[in-house]
DNA sequence: AAATTTTCGACTAAATTAGTCAAATGTTTC
DNA sequence: GAAACATTTGACTAATTTAGTCGAAAATTT
């Protein structure tokens, strides 16, 4: 694909975005891609092989964005202390922002997708990476007193994971800012030099 | 259909309701509603006809539960005055409550649609008549003074429309209730008696 | 105005879906 | 307990929908 094709691309990619977080990649068609970007179902085929390929192309920038927000985030924190806090709450906020198209995302029906697997498996590695930064860091500077890094930095990864799977059915955003505030603390405690 | 066939059906339609919401008429397979309900697609043509009945029953039964919260939320009103005010937000968070359904029910493909269109026609009806007995209340006890009831009736019904119209844009929940008032209060000060 | 990119409508093969049906299973009634 | 009836189901089909192709028309660039 050419140059300039790059807009349009873009374009479509973002009507699609709306398309698959309202209906999934189930229920979506290419007619309602083209519909809701004013083109003829045909013409999407000049940028994408196909709805899958327009469905990856969603998924990997969906998930570029959620990546940014959350390095942005910790970014502007000084302290692994807050680095750590920060990282939780934007992870939360970014995926908040994202509802619609992450509950399309968590659709049973993905799970047989090769793809959805990989693009998993890779956003845990970030994940897990991002948080050995942080936890490297607050080691460095002998805030934390860690054994195994790896395994710690696993071990949280899941415990957000747990606390995504309750944020999902919690709609008292009080109430899970709580319990975010909960779980840091007693891993921080866990963590902290003592 | 048979007698106590009463509790099967009303676990279909509740069903149904929710995919309906979801997916709207179009998208909604009868293999979703089944799955939704534990039961082979089949199962559901022992309780009705076709697809489009089923969604028949979904759309009276959601504009039973708003027709009786208007009427229960007015019918705590004493004063003409009071029951207008309560009815104008009776009315939009019934419809905020049923947004779901509603915005599903609000897809230009439906238009096409004798029985929505009927259905509709006899919302209004009911709107209408609903107004009208509250104004003769007023008028009667000389709160209100008013030249055509019925014109009258239907002008404050068509200004909620427009409102309801603002509203499923509009995410402001205060900025809304704020627009209730001042309608109301602009209705209110040109029918008050002097 | 030739070359290239982009759009599109018409088409097809494959998949999905509404609705049918006959048989199986479950429940009542006598 | 078996006849009568109600309910559920899987297999099936006809009709519709849908992904993806293709050749040619517009639009744009060179």
């Amino acid at each position: 694909m050419p140059e300039g094709t790059k807009d349009i691309r873009d374009q479509i990619i973002e009507s699609a975005v709306k398309i698959f977080a309202r209906y999934g990649l189930r229920k979506a068609t290419m007619e309602d891609i083209a519909k809701a970007n004013n083109r003829a179902k045909s013409s999407l085929y000049h940028y994408f092989s196909s709805k899958e390929d327009i469905f990856k192309a969603v998924i990997k920038r969906e998930g570029n964005i959620l990546k940014s927000e959350i390095l942005n985030a910790i970014a502007r924190e000084k302290l692994p202390t807050d680095k750590l806090r920060t990282y939780f709450k934007a992870r939360m906020n970014a995926l908040n922002r994202l509802a619609n198209v992450y509950s399309a995302f968590q659709d049973e029906y993905l799970e047989n997708y090769k793809f959805i697997q990989k693009f998993r498996s890779q956003f845990d590695s970030f994940e897990i990476e991002t948080i050995k930064s942080i936890l490297k860091q607050g080691i460095e500077k002998k805030i934390f007193e860690i054994d195994d890094l790896d395994l710690t930095a696993f071990t949280i990864v899941v415990g957000m994971k747990g606390l995504e799977y309750h944020w999902a059915t919690e709609k008292d955003i009080k109430k899970l800012n709580r319990n975010i505030d909960t779980l840091f603390d007693l891993l921080f405690n866990g963590i902290k030099r003592r």
